[in-house]
DNA sequence: CATGAATGAGTTTTCATTCAT
DNA sequence: AATGAATGAAAACTCATTCAT
């Protein structure tokens, strides 16, 4: 902040703790949810007593907040360079796919708590929807991006950028959730392969067959 | 239909706080999640006392876990009948996720309960997860069978029904979890409309192109 | 009460009910001690509803009291009864522990009511001692006067009455408190014998040689 | 003695708060009883929070638990000494009885405590008879032993030591009780005296005077 | 009289947060 | 800065008692 100012002995242990602090927040939050967590096992976890979290983070929701975005901001470069070093728009969405997966089975805890952050932020009455709808459009912003231009070139057919991407998004997610449960072997390379070939057949242009069961609409069917 | 009797008055006043405490603790666990919730809450909420609470149910576990079987069972019921309705597979795709997001729209408290379910089970150190996938695989059964029998009428590509099933899935859920934080007006009519096309297209059996793309990358998708 | 009324139906009804719940109650309170006992317990145990238990004591206070003090009183008839019945002062004490002891076995769930009012009265904060000294000494006044004529009649030694059958109170107490915890085959009979042999012999004119062994020690017995 | 490690600060209050904790328990449960006793109403009297009560003693049973503990561990420490520094049987016994009275006259809501702990004992359900019992073996050891070498040397006549120690144990809590209750003035030294010496005697040889009495039996004595 | 549904005061226990050392 | 003892608000749950039917 103050420019190239050399790091004081107290700024690298200032960085150390809060390090320390949030790497044991994400365990002990992902383990046991933000209620069943307690500022006590954070403490113990990051080997600090229990007054000390408090010269780091204002209060658990701090700690929390902080935890969730900096997982978040790691998730986010992941995927954007993951994206950036896709050479084509199949390969940008299996890398979306495929980088984020990867990064959640990294961090199990941490995709426990991103879980957990998205069921708060549907339930929640205060309405911090608003930073956590940032995050999330700065993570498939990128791939948004991608894809309209897919649109616009020509390359798959006509769809609503964001929706696709949001298809994509929660594909992946419902992946990872599996993965994470799963309590036999589950073949994540094979699932990302599957979502991944899922949607971009899905968005190839259509061959026409379609159209006739469009024709002959029943009731029952979407009334897009 | 089953045995006669007379409803006594007892009977009759049951079936009513019953279904009032439910509806109350749907209310109320959808607002501020289980921890978040307490009994005070939904005993007011219900407009009956805190002791009230715990002549129809045990504990805060018990109202919870009655409050999300009932959701999920009339979800079921939903879900079955939209499958069974639908003529063909396309449909019953369509009619599976028109069915939950309508359900879902008309229910919100609820699906705040549901995806707060998933988080915990994910969460969870307890595992009440058998339960709650033993009810994910009922509500997905229907649909996944009419997967299969699409792959081999030869409908559809070669796909893992399951797979497919689950995909769908997730799709809805985040289609209505979007469409229940959306501050703006939300269409989802046509989010619907989008998600089974993407998907019914995603299904349809390639048209070999792909390979080529994989093998010798295209100049123009060169930096995505 | 008004004299010779032939009893109602109500007059008999009522004392039906009081009886059963003054049983149910002593039943109640001797398994699980007042704090512990419930009322549904009680009305459940005596076939009645809850409010019914109202109709009939006051109070939970109310009830106990009554079990209580009915207790007492078959034991109060009882221990009478076995000393009047004594021809000779030993066979008087004999009355009273052999008496005492059969209806406390024969009662154990009101010997424990027993020993908690005991307890209780001396814990109590109000002073409800009174009533219960009362009751004691209803209790043993009959052996006290049997004492004070064995006394007077230098039949015994010169002892304080009331702390010689306070004694025998006590010892009697204590044995009935054992064969009730034990867990073994407790020969109760034995246990009466001691107490009365002990007590029997305790009273009897020393022999002066006491005396001297106070004044001045026996070598044989320098370590006891 | 035990490793000359300096109390820290931490163990100093430690050492501090828990001792006043049991003593306000003692306090406390010795006026209303287990159930009657609020931690709220412990905390106060030690001068704490309530919350702070939970930091020393995980709960409502354990510092129950210690309190009692406590006062018996003292109660038999000065039983113990009691007895070995009496120089014979006679004195040993007389010993008994004097150190317990005086300590519980000292320590009346320990009385308390420990009346309800027998009367709980004998009311109650779960069987932590086990653990109590073994305490008042303890307690009683040491005199059984005296006694029984009494009996081996012929000094007292053929009894059950054990039985007979638990008579002068049941006689001493009934005097104890009995000053503990008393209203009026009360002769704690005369009592102690009066049960020694009916003991004492009772505990003599035989002078066969009894035969004749035993010989004509009437119906109401002991059976033995 | 009898019932049992309803009430709400009262209890134990937990834990985020503060603050003296 | 670090510690950890202390606090007290909050919450689940129980049960004696009441009262409408």
């Amino acid at each position: 902040m103050h420019g190239h100012r050399k790091p004081t002995r107290t700024d690298v242990i200032t960085e150390y703790r809060r390090d320390a602090l949030l790497q044991a927040a994400t365990r002990v939050f992902g383990k046991y949810g933000f209620d069943g967590a307690t500022m006590e096992h954070i403490a113990r976890e990051a080997d600090v007593a229990k007054g000390t979290t408090y010269l780091y983070y204002r209060s658990k929701q701090a700690i929390y907040d902080a935890a969730l975005s900096r997982g978040l901001a790691e998730l986010d470069q992941r995927t954007h360079a993951a994206i950036d070093r896709a050479p084509n728009l199949h390969d940008a969405i299996a890398a979306f796919v495929t980088a984020r997966a990867e990064y959640f089975l990294e961090h199990r805890d941490f995709f426990r708590m991103y879980v957990a952050a998205i069921s708060r932020q549907i339930t929640s009455v205060k309405p911090r929807a608003s930073e956590f709808q940032a995050m999330v459009d700065r993570q498939t912003r990128r791939l948004e991006d991608a894809i309209a231009r897919g649109v616009s070139r020509g390359e798959i057919r006509q769809v609503e950028p964001a929706a696709a991407t949001l298809a994509i998004f929660d594909l992946t997610r419902g992946l990872v959730a599996r993965a994470i449960v799963a309590t036999k072997a589950f073949d994540v390379a094979s699932e990302v392969a599957f979502v991944t070939s899922l949607v971009w057949t899905g968005l190839q242009k259509a061959k026409g067959k379609r159209e006739k069961a469009k024709g002959k609409r029943q009731k029952g069917e979407a009334r897009a």
